[in-house]
DNA sequence: ATAAAAATTTAGGCAGGCCTAAATTTTTTT
DNA sequence: AAAAAAATTTAGGCCTGCCTAAATTTTTAT
């Protein structure tokens, strides 16, 4: 059996790699999982030699077919429970990626299938992200940043790249919620912020930053 | 912090010291989590150090205050979890035990107190225990076993003793539920197997092992 | 192409938790 | 009250995961 620490470098390696080319680095994981590099390396050599990641020294560090089907696996719980935590529970979407953090390691598959039932079988977390299926396949999506949208645009925001509670609870403030209707009025050339207009109402300003992590649907 | 191991050492403590008078042994703890009376010397040290318990070297332990704190903390999780495990997700009450075992390690006690409200604040169990107070206070029942009821008491089924697969699959079979009225008929003087009657209709025997392990209310 | 910088790995250590074997203390027998 | 038995603790080791410091490899800059 695996351990929880290796359940979250697994999940890490899996995040890394979707966001980029090629392998994923060992100085990236230490600053995802809050360790040093000395302490990567170490782990890496167990999981390669549990047959999880395919790692040659120097050169980074990629999922085996079985270390990203166990990687889908603890998504696939972290997601869940995030939605039970949202919406039988009732707290707020920035404050459930914490406790889905130790949630997603209770191992019991007979749980996260009656779980799934009882949520009614979600497709997406309480943050837009798919929710992998039991037999661990992501589901794919075709989502753009909303910075890469075009003037006159009209898009759905349909998720964010940023996990943090600070970035959602900013979304709460600003009234942008998963799911609001998104007209593109402007781009500055100043600064790259965008104006846009809210489900044919009000109109507000976005920042480039901001911007660039809402995931929004043509 | 706490680590899962320590918090399984204080609940264990908590529940062998609440079957017998004075302190808790060694072997006795050993033998409850599965490992050599060695290992379990080097964490009760380890307990002591961190005032968790009171520990005199060959004289046993007994929790301090802060430890029995702790230990009713993960026993009221514990327990809340089954009850979502069996009212939400329709598990059985035989299935939930070792799932509980893991759920009852996740720390936030936000997430215990939502939990506790979505389930509408219960008393009890599935297997009739009690559950502690969010201040940390174990309800008080006052129970007895139905091995040591008089012929032609009336009492009710209130709870188990033992929280085995095998035991509580035993009472399924038997028909045996909780809140069932019995009406014991007769002791049996060769093997003080008891008969009676559930629910005013069917009679049953019911061997002493099981008899002893049924705790009822008068 | 080489030197400097950055990234990565190795070496050596430490704490948590477990183990076996041996030593010690307590309890039970006689 | 001694001797035998049982319970407990200590000693010494192992594995996981982390650390710092030093060595090595790769990348970048000159």
């Amino acid at each position: 059996m695996h351990t929880f620490t290796e359940e979250n470098y697994l999940k890490t390696i899996y995040n890394l790699a979707g966001r980029q080319e090629g392998e994923v680095s060992t100085n990236s994981l230490a600053e995802m999982t809050a360790t040093r590099a000395a302490s990567v390396s170490d782990m890496l050599k167990r999981l390669s030699e549990k047959q999880l990641i395919h790692y040659k020294k120097y050169q980074g560090v990629r999922l085996t077919e079985e270390g990203e089907r166990l990687a889908l696996k603890v998504i696939r719980r972290h997601r869940l429970w995030e939605v039970f935590l949202v919406e039988k529970l009732g707290f707020g979407w920035d404050e459930v990626h914490v406790i889905a953090e130790e949630l997603e390691h209770v191992r019991s598959d007979e749980l996260v299938e009656r779980l799934d039932a009882y949520l009614g079988y979600p497709q997406f977390d309480p943050h837009g992200d798919p929710i992998p299926t039991p037999a661990g396949q992501m589901p794919a999506t075709a989502y753009c940043k909303l910075s890469e949208v075009d003037v006159a645009e009209r898009v759905r925001i349909m998720g964010v790249l940023e996990h943090s509670p600070e970035f959602l609870q900013h979304l709460d403030r600003m009234g942008l919620t998963l799911g609001s209707e998104v007209c593109l009025q402007e781009i500055s050339h100043f600064d790259k912020s965008v104006q846009v207009q809210i489900n044919q109402e009000k109109s507000l300003f976005i920042s480039h930053e901001v911007a660039r992590n809402l995931l929004v649907s043509r």
